[in-house]
DNA sequence: CTCCGATATATCGCTTCTATATATCTTCGG
DNA sequence: CCGAAGATATATAGAAGCGATATATCGGAG
């Protein structure tokens, strides 16, 4: 899936600059199951007013650039419809936290236990977003917050209690004292 | 985290082609929560060869190219544990099924029936794949596979006695016939 | 006995991310 | 009341990496 269309799925929501597109994928709802970023979001709208699925107004503001008003155009809207009918890829997870645990037996125990707190506190940062719906989540946002919210406990809830496991494999640095 | 440290961990489980490796972010241990492919794979064992992190032993063959077979040196093997000590990022969480799902008050009912089937089919698959140790598995590589277990079953769960929230949203097509 | 999938290497083109540059306004602590 | 920091806003260069493709052979299914 092209960030095009991801962008076309940001403007039903309403009227947005490239600048608030960003901030969807950074810290508003989409946030929790997909990325892009300014390098993919300024070309991506260039390409949908030359074709004529979003129309830019440009805002006038005084001493700084104008501002770019993106919507949705009925030829667009058609578009992302189309788009969303299409075969979705599969739902990808990565995790580089894993990938470093696979190797815990060469790292120091201290390592491990920091990264493991790490995760857990970013996990329940995460996890206290998702726990209140909000009255202006459309059904689908709200569907998928609880859908989030019960991956993160089930998440928080195995390394609280399995940490012990991935622990004891490191090595102990205690020795060298 | 680059690629080449993705073949540096992945050579720590020993001797392998460019192919083989390929096979782990496939198929293999790292399937789960890791991507890389050819495209990356090939230059990055160039690039290692070229530092002296790994060697390369090419393998007569008949009839066909040489096999080469990427050994991890001593060099190599500190530059992963070096790599291994830096931050992580985040683990990210990439699904156009969620995506696609915010919109389902504007698609075909049947379609959104037909997704959420295809997504639990889909995870249960994993889920069975996760289901049992492997002898040959390092306590590494188990904790993972826990890990993916524990997750795997709270999103099933979650799809299977929620869904019905969302299928309520989605356009009833029956009216049409 | 043919065709498909697996084995095996490798590269090109395109998409996309990361980081950065520029400029102004707001907010908040000292 | 000032200065620093962060938010608002657009945009691009450079690096990284994915997906598709090309090439070639072998084993097994049908």
């Amino acid at each position: 899936m092209q960030v095009t269309t991801l962008c076309l799925g940001a403007l039903v929501f309403g009227d947005a600059t490239g600048y608030e597109i960003n901030k969807m994928f950074e810290d508003g709802p989409f946030s929790h199951f997909l990325d892009a970023s300014y390098g993919s979001i300024y070309p991506a709208l260039t390409r949908l007013t030359d074709e004529g699925l979003v129309t830019c107004k440009a805002e006038p503001q005084e001493r700084r650039p104008d501002k770019k008003i993106y919507s949705l155009t009925e030829k667009g809207r058609l578009k992302l419809r189309d788009a969303l009918q299409q075969p979705v890829a599969d739902d990808k997870f990565r995790s580089e936290f894993l990938f470093t645990l696979l190797f815990a037996h060469l790292l120091p125990r201290d390592r491990v236990r920091g990264m493991v707190d790490a995760r857990l506190a970013a996990m329940k940062k995460k996890l206290a977003e998702l726990a209140h719906p909000d009255e202006e989540d459309t059904p689908g946002m709200d569907f998928a917050r609880q859908y989030g919210h019960a991956v993160y406990s089930a998440s928080i809830d195995f390394l609280e209690n399995n940490r012990h496991l991935i622990e004891e494999i490191a090595t102990e640095e205690e020795a060298h004292v």
